[in-house]
DNA sequence: GCGGACTGCTTACCT
DNA sequence: ACAGGTAAGCAGTCCGCG
């Protein structure tokens, strides 16, 4: 079977080529298709070098509601309308305006092949008398009838359901593959820079999935032999060339090569360094492009671009690594870090330790590939289908390029014209509401003053995928916002001024509908269901959706989003405060107890079955999305704050939500006793295990106080703060936080400081106020500083709890009088 | 000259 | 480099204080 794994233009041979993972020998094979050229669409015809041909061609105008017709200009080669479009950009820059109306001249020429023909990047394929030919998998397809059936979209979206599904069902190889790391020498003070590259590569490891680990190593003088043997295949070399030419050599048998950071450092290493050996470039297999870096005949996924994708992040790992780097992710993930030996910088490693130390990266950027099923590549496979982009591609860019991309597929499906930027601004630009937040665009969501308290048997009950529900219910999108019809201008809800087209249906709004409904109603459920044998797969597809899903109503108000519209995003919220107040009100009125909320979410505090029963069902009925319960709570401990609680579910779970004791900057002393505090409170069963747990509690921070009153931690490092440098550190021209002072000491010093440095800082007195923690002396720590860091993180706890912080921990009791409260109130209310 | 009230900056979180 | 809303701490400014 031949998966589709790229396509690209290929300047040499002047067209088309697809890059194909053969999964009956592992290869990877080419098709090329020379029947493609390049084109754009304009108002008017118009001179230009290099025109095959020029005709006028039917188009839908969406924006505007009009059939249209424009000229296609085909050209012969991409760099034509790359010409153009400089052309453009620079009367725009002189302040003209270009004479004519041009759409679709900025799409990249390999996508524009896979819209128009229908490249099913990641699916199976067969060359059938040297025509592609998608492989028709009849299990899938049987399974794909099942769920349209099951999903039951109205007669418009029945067509788009089933090809989607199809994206989601077809079988998916299991790719051979390689991860390579490579070891520079170097003095300890520099990363070595892959441009100059000009200290030798010591050693370089590779593991593969079949169960191969290669390590080489160069002869470095007379350093002292030591033998490892860890590993397949190890070899020794006495010329680097050698060593580089063997790697090269190996590399021939994967078409998968797997790196973490190899497009900046380990490929163009590889690369310079070939060169500066006198290496012919036809025998070097890399190919350095704008901060991406390709490997000839195979695809090269660089797990760095990948896991640092924020959406990636949040949606698919759940926020389980904070910062991205091999050590922390694997951590997370693995549950395995990487290799700690004698020595920290590798040119005093032995080789047995070099070799070790290398191969544990190469070990470990595998692993991560190949973990929980190989969740990983089959994430990057199933969203390279979803968005119509290569796998090298879809692996590296923000995810509104995903969406972006899938929103073109599906104008050029239907012979919509690709809208330009500058018009959907021009016409639907405006925004209405009022932000919160200062220089924000629109208003957002709602949150709900929390009650604070400890609360008994609360339910969380929430909209199931909200906003991309409220894009399908109501029809959102570009073109229907604002449409042109006099007769949809009274079509407006939730107050907005806005009104939403009737006559047509949008594009967006059916798209990340049909995802959301596939998700909903099929994968969620089989992603979880023990007894499917799918399960694992049918999970990344679910995750895949919701990455999708979860985006898709933030980029039209990102403004570097090709189809940006703020008022779309601007509705959603709208409707969302609707839809969540409305709920609200509703189960008021049921006498029911809303403690908190927040944008799709209610909590309520014990509610009669019948009556929660009732206020789904009307949800469900008023507003055709599902009201799910999502949470069920032993108790939650609310405190006055929003965003910001700790719940004990039924089977003792704690989730912490917000609270300092949780966030990464957090000392390591605090992160300890909160970790014990919630061991305490995950025993509390019923209300009358309160106030024990109360004063055990009021006890382990009383012993933190005094631990920190009389200096008594371990080490400084329980006390440093975490905080990232997010820029350069001559961009803070506004102000000097305290991390970023820290960082300039440490520069003065002479450490490496850059952008995405997580600085380690303690307060300290005397007038700097704070210090890098490896240069604080213990005896200069502020502790007044942390004893009130202590007070604040653990109030968000305390004060719930009823405990006062002067009166109860303190023990200057003057104002304790007052608030101290009988323990069997907390539990009232 | 110093401290409180205030605003704005910065980071990290929630949905 | 998907959005807005919130918490928290600190930096910097203004103002009043005889």
């Amino acid at each position: 079977m031949l998966y589709i794994v790229s396509v690209d233009f290929d300047e040499a041979l002047g067209c088309i080529v697809l890059k194909l993972y053969d999964s009956s020998t592992d290869t990877i094979t080419y098709h090329y298709d020379t029947n493609f050229a390049p084109y754009f669409l304009s108002e008017k015809k118009f001179p230009l070098e290099g025109i095959v041909k020029q005709e006028l061609v039917d188009r839908y105008d969406a924006l505007n509601d009009t059939n249209i017709k424009v000229w296609q200009t085909i050209v012969n080669h991409q760099n034509v309308i790359m010409g153009l479009n400089k052309k453009i950009t620079y009367e725009k820059e002189k302040g003209n305006i270009f004479p004519y109306i041009v759409w679709e001249n900025y799409i990249k020429y390999s996508q524009s092949y896979i819209y128009d023909n229908d490249i099913k990047i990641g699916m199976p394929y067969v060359r059938e008398k040297g025509v592609l030919m998608l492989n028709i998998d009849h299990e899938a397809e049987t399974r794909v009838k099942e769920l349209v059936k099951l999903v039951n979209p109205d007669e418009s979206r029945k067509i788009l359901c089933a090809e989607i599904a199809k994206l989601l069902e077809y079988p998916a190889p299991e790719f051979k593959r390689i991860s390579l790391d490579i070891e520079v020498l170097n003095d300890g003070e520099i990363m070595p820079n892959p441009e100059s590259a000009t200290m030798p590569i010591i050693a370089v490891c590779m593991q593969s999935n079949t169960g191969e680990r290669f390590a080489f190593a160069l002869i470095q003088g007379d350093k002292p032999f030591s033998c490892y043997d860890n590993a397949t295949k190890v070899q020794f070399f006495s010329s680097e060339r050698d060593l580089i030419l063997a790697i090269f050599e190996f590399s021939k048998n994967y078409p998968f090569i797997i790196t973490f950071n190899g497009d900046e450092f380990d490929l163009p290493y590889l690369a310079t360094r070939a060169a500066r050996l006198d290496i012919p470039s036809s025998k070097i297999p890399i190919t350095i492009q704008n901060r991406i870096t390709l490997w000839k005949d195979a695809v090269h996924i660089d797990l760095y671009k990948f896991f640092v994708i924020k959406s990636m992040q949040t949606y698919a790992f759940q926020q389980k690594y904070k910062n991205v780097d091999l050590d922390t992710i694997s951590k997370a993930l693995i549950e395995e870090g990487k290799y700690h030996g004698e020595h920290e910088w590798v040119g005093d490693m032995s080789y047995e330790e070099l070799l070790t130390y290398c191969m544990k990266d190469a070990e470990l950027t595998l692993r991560l590939t190949s973990y929980n099923n190989s969740l990983v590549m089959n994430l990057i496979l199933v969203l390279s289908r979803l968005s119509y982009m290569p796998i090298e591609y879809v692996s590296r860019k923000p995810i509104s390029q995903w969406i972006r991309s899938m929103i073109y597929y599906e104008h050029r499906k239907q012979n919509v014209i690709i809208p330009r930027s500058e018009d959907i601004i021009l016409l639907k630009g405006q925004t209405t509401t009022q932000a919160l937040i200062k220089g924000k665009k629109y208003k957002g969501a709602t949150v709900i003053d929390p009650i604070a308290g400890f609360h008994f048997k609360t339910l969380v009950g929430d909209f199931a995928s909200l906003y991309p529900s409220i894009m399908k219910n109501y029809n959102l999108g570009y073109a229907t916002v604002n449409c042109p019809h006099s007769e949809c201008k009274n079509n407006k809800f939730a107050n907005m001024p806005h009104w939403i087209c009737r006559k047509n249906k949008a594009i967006e709004g059916r798209l990340i509908g049909t995802l959301k409904d596939l998700r909903v109603v099929w994968y969620k459920k089989r992603g979880k269901d023990k007894t499917e044998p799918r399960k694992e797969w049918y999970s990344v597809a679910e995750q895949s959706i919701k990455v999708i899903c979860n985006a898709a109503y933030g980029v039209f108000a990102s403004d570097d989003f090709a189809l940006y519209c703020p008022p779309v995003s601007e509705y959603i919220t709208g409707i969302g405060r609707f839809i969540i107040s409305q709920t609200i009100a509703k189960a008021q009125s049921f006498g029911l107890n809303v403690l908190y909320g927040d944008t799709d979410s209610i909590f309520i505090k014990d509610p009669p079955q019948e009556k929660l029963d009732e206020l789904m069902a009307w949800a469900m009925n008023e507003f055709n999305i599902d009201f799910e319960l999502d949470k069920h709570y032993r108790y939650i401990c609310l405190s006055s704050r929003k965003k910001n609680y700790l719940g004990v579910l039924e089977n003792g779970d704690v989730d912490v939500k917000g609270l300092t004791a949780k966030k990464k900057h957090t000392p390591k002393i605090f992160k300890d006793v909160f970790s014990e505090t919630k061991k305490l409170l995950a025993e509390i069963q019923k209300p009358e295990d309160v106030p024990a747990k109360r004063a055990e509690i009021l006890k382990l921070v009383k012993t933190t106080y005094s631990k920190l009153k009389q200096r008594k931690w371990k080490s400084n490092e329980d006390l440093a703060f975490h905080v990232t440098l997010s820029k350069r550190l001559e961009d803070y021209d506004k102000t000097e936080p305290q991390h970023v002072k820290a960082a300039k000491y440490l520069l003065s010093k002479g450490y490496n400081v850059g952008q995405g440095l997580e600085v380690s800082y303690i307060k300290t007195m005397g007038k700097e106020r704070v210090k890098p923690t490896n240069l604080t002396k213990t005896e200069e720590v502020d502790i007044k500083k942390y004893i009130e860091f202590l007070k604040s993180a653990f109030n968000q706890i305390l004060e719930p709890l009823g405990i006062d912080w002067d009166g109860d921990i303190l023990g200057v009791c003057q104002l304790s009088r007052f608030c101290n409260m009988d323990p069997k109130d907390l539990n009232s209310a």
